[in-house]
DNA sequence: CCCGATTCATTCAGATGTGAAAACAATCCG
DNA sequence: CGGATTGTTTTCACATCTGAATGAATCGGG
């Protein structure tokens, strides 16, 4: 078994460091083939699976900060993404969705990141990308609640 | 095998999430107990074991862009942390050290470090966080050489 | 019914990233 | 030698985060 040594084993700096590379590649391919970033295909892919959605769900489900979600949500509204609109039931919230350009962009986000994680399941191998996925996710179940 | 759904297995928004999550509890114990930022150890992590280098350098370890590199190394200095002298063999080039505070800040940060990786390894179990230590760096390489 | 506590979103200031373009230094080569 | 090219850092404009403070709506116990 190689052990490389990236910087040494501190799993803290390392995810940062691999979150960076893929962010920038997907970042790359989503602007390119779906006219969106990022950060912005993460809340158009919540969306499209999950549908209209308060402002704090997204950021309890993206691990997101209040103000974080409010100027992202505020970004694709401007770029005609989404649609904001106070909650009836409680005028507190704020519910969002997709607009028709939205959806068409998600499902193309959607495409992309799909590409790309078969990629990533090629490259890695499916049961190491498995592996991976289920620390993660138990990683920020564990954190989040 | 549990295989939970947090935003379905889209690794390439799952690790943005994982980081975010690490970043902003080992953010607050290094603030606290090192007196620095999450960004700011792992360039203080680098230089503690790796000597004086190049902006660039540092970059390409982080995998961060130049402009990242710039901003990251001159607050560090204002906040004394690290000093910058152009290098003398090549003065295109822009040589950065600790300074003893600094060395002090990396130390510390060291051990919050250490305990939280610790954790984090008792946590998910030293043969998961391997697989995950090795798929992380095997994929930063990938992407940078 | 009303006031204090809670919840949700926004604003604010500032740290941290990005790509594009400018500023300089070194090097190449005709 | 000198202009073109390459390499390194910085500047710029802007997106993306954070915690702290604020505002607005709801809830709940007198």
């Amino acid at each position: 078994m190689v052990r490389v040594r990236t910087v040494d084993r501190r799993l803290f700096l390392l995810i940062e460091i691999a979150a960076r590379c893929l962010s920038r590649e997907a970042d790359v391919r989503l602007r390119v083939e779906a006219g969106v970033t990022a950060s912005q295909s993460a809340v158009l892919f919540l969306l499209l699976q999950r549908g209209e959605r308060r402002l704090s769900s997204i950021g309890a489900m993206l691990a997101l900060s209040a103000p974080a979600v409010t100027g992202l949500v505020n970004r694709m509204q401007s770029a005609g993404l989404v649609v904001k609109r106070k909650d009836p039931q409680d005028r507190r919230g704020v519910l969002v969705d997709l607009s028709e350009t939205g959806r068409g962009a998600a499902e193309a986000a959607n495409r992309v990141l799909r590409n790309l994680n078969a990629g990533l399941d090629e490259q890695l191998g499916e049961d190491k990308a498995g592996v991976v996925c289920d620390v993660l996710t138990q990683l920020v179940l564990s954190k989040n609640g």
